[in-house]
DNA sequence: TCCACGATCACGCGGCGTTAGTGTTC
DNA sequence: TGAACACTAACGCCGCGTGATCGTGG
């Protein structure tokens, strides 16, 4: 009862052409459903679904590499419907995007019309938002990838207290405190805290992603406006590198690096810069992992195939709770490392993949092409007991 | 009082990378306002505004190279103004396809939710809707086009009859004729005579490009409301190419072609499809050019520059007023030429230029980057009195 | 004296368009 | 017996990213 295509009738009725069909199938994209032994080949009705979700993902800016991974499962109903919801929420930014490029080009226009003068704060800011959809979609992969990693900690922690509270438990503010957070991220360790943030303490928030900083104040501001009111907390964001602090002198009681010092060049500098701009007597507290953190998850993709690496580099190595307080000892005064206590038990496959999918090493480039097969695995592995994960992260608490 | 940038603060400034500025530089399309000896770049404000333009273009879709022909001149407030509207009217095309995208989507998901079976229409739908950001560009600008040649013949010409009433005049319609038009094109016949367009008549208009009729269909079914209600006229529209009509024998009275048979590869087919869907002693009208249309304008830009040609391939030679009755008397019994008396008087150099630079030809890679001198020089020809243009154009008026 | 910044090649990549030449099917 | 269609292989284009290497100003 399947209705076959042949190559160039699918392509004129998608309205691509066909070498496009022909890369498409070249580059693992989307393969014909059946392919004779001359060579020709035939699509069904289901490759038009793939074809619709690949072209979207693309109009929507998004690489063929990149759509691959994003594709990579058959288009049974539920992921259809997934993905489609994805599609949806893309074209609804991009909308966004395109209004307040609409708006833009208004202002500056009728700022035309009224004045001779013509400013160019309208000019770089229309530049920016014309070059945004580019960070939109950099900004959409990466939230995508946190998200994937937040739920796995959130649905399988052993330890019921959570991370950012743990974390939040051993800065031990103090009322009126000024503190300086460094690579905040989407600042989860406020939002999840926000209770408990302690009355008029001056928060200030760091990253030095602008895009992520602004997306990540316009929530904070959202979501903490109750606290700042009530307990008159002030909070500033600042886009700067840890490395050269936009801060005077001896300006605050605490500095928080939270999983950020494995990524910073120059540490050295970095510490130089965060005794400068704290008190004397004034804490640092920096987090990392140790290095038999989510080592189950390596020895598991291993098994599926040795040559796999989850991280391009291992960051434990670069600054980890075995090694960190050796260089924190030439910079700080105390130096005491504190482990959290907590481990993964995870029984669904599903969440466990789309962790390992969005980890940044080579897995990508090997799980994809037999992605069902190793699905398969993680099913088989799974479904007779959960599989135990070790967490081993923790921080070490500095005096200046 | 000038402020200038160096080629890296004005790439930070603007968010955009070095290389991009240097090879905006390299391909002539964003020149720095000085370069020292040394080959530093340095910029100012204005191209601060340049820039914008580029980088809002490009993220419509544009090609760098037909940026560069839209962005040539130097940004007084008045083309800066222009430039703004055009972004501004083509970021709105851009957000109601999204939007188009976005209705389709929830209904693709809503379907999924209700029905078990989804239906491949709507793949399909989406699909080209996805595709539609190249065509639209591609409408765009030929839209852009047609429009600089349109406005050049409404504003100069001496004949203030118009060439679609003559035309139409030429058509003789009678009450409840069938007619059928190939090639409608935006479908300015009927829309410029809507008032005399005869009761009960019957018009099919076909074009090959099916986003072009689309849109001529939504036009015209607005415009001609009236008249279809008020003499009960029928309008229908068909995608089709004039070699292979989609038409049962001997249905029309009259068939017209207006300035398309020059881009017909093979005529005698056309000839013979158009044969076929006539009646016994129907008409064919057809219309084109002769060789001195326009010739003053090509001597123009010969004398600017010898080797422009301002079309690839000259289209009355392929089928032109001078021959065409030649190979149409293969077909129809009698052929009568007649000539549509008309010029054109042109004083205002911005229409001409633009008119030239919508040409088919190779003139924009010569014009574009003397444009400023080409400009000085048809201001100064036509300051002192018009420039006059030969109009040569006509129709053959065939009979079955 | 350094070093951050700027400049010029030169190569490469992604996503196809475009021949060129060769079957295969209606 | 074409002609319409399908296939592979190979090269090219655009819009930069990415070094490598070499000045130069502050």
């Amino acid at each position: 009862m399947q209705q076959f295509y042949s190559s160039g009738s699918f392509a004129r009725k998608a309205r691509v052409s066909l070498r496009t069909i022909r890369y498409y199938d070249k580059i693992d994209l989307l393969k014909p459903t059946r392919v004779e032994d001359n060579g020709r080949r035939y699509y069904t009705d289901e490759d038009f679904t793939k074809l619709q979700q690949i072209l979207t993902f693309k109009m929507l800016g998004f690489s063929l590499d990149e759509i691959k991974a994003m594709t990579i499962s058959t288009p049974d109903k539920d992921t259809l419907q997934k993905s489609l919801s994805m599609q949806l929420s893309l074209v609804r930014m991009q909308k966004s995007q395109l209004a307040q490029m609409e708006q833009a080009l208004l202002e500056a226009d009728a700022f035309l019309n009224n004045n001779e003068q013509l400013d160019m704060n309208h000019m770089v800011n229309l530049i920016h938002l014309s070059n945004a959809q580019h960070t939109l979609q950099e900004q959409y992969k990466t939230s995508k990838n946190i998200d994937a990693r937040v739920r796995l900690h959130k649905e399988c922690s052993i330890n019921p207290q959570g991370w950012f509270p743990w974390v939040f438990k051993q800065c031990e503010l103090a009322e009126g405190c000024r503190v300086l957070e460094l690579g905040c991220g989407n600042g989860a360790l406020w939002s999840d805290n926000a209770p408990l943030i302690p009355a008029h303490s001056h928060i200030t928030l760091t990253d030095i992603s602008e895009g992520l900083l602004e997306e990540t104040r316009m929530k904070l501001t959202k979501e903490l406006s109750q606290v700042v009111a009530d307990k008159s907390v002030q909070l500033d964001f600042m886009a700067c590198d840890c490395q050269a602090l936009p801060f005077e002198d001896a300006q605050f009681d605490l500095v928080i690096a939270n999983h950020l010092l494995f990524y910073i060049e120059n540490r050295e500098q970095a510490y130089r810069e965060i005794c400068r701009v704290l008190k004397d007597g004034g804490r640092f507290v920096a987090s990392t992992y140790g290095p038999k953190h989510m080592e189950e998850i390596t020895s598991l993709v291993r098994e599926f195939h040795p040559s796999i690496t989850l991280a391009d580099k291992e960051l434990y190595e670069i600054f980890g709770l075995q090694n960190g307080a050796d260089e924190l000892k030439q910079f700080f005064n105390k130096v005491e490392t504190r482990y959290y206590d907590d481990g993964l038990l995870v029984s669904n496959p599903q969440l466990l993949l789309e962790y390992i999918l969005s980890c940044h090493g080579n897995q990508n480039e090997i799980l994809l092409p037999k992605y069902q097969e190793f699905k398969d695995m993680l099913t088989r592995k799974l479904c007779k007991r959960p599989f135990k994960i070790t967490k081993e992260a923790g921080l070490f608490v500095c005096q200046k």
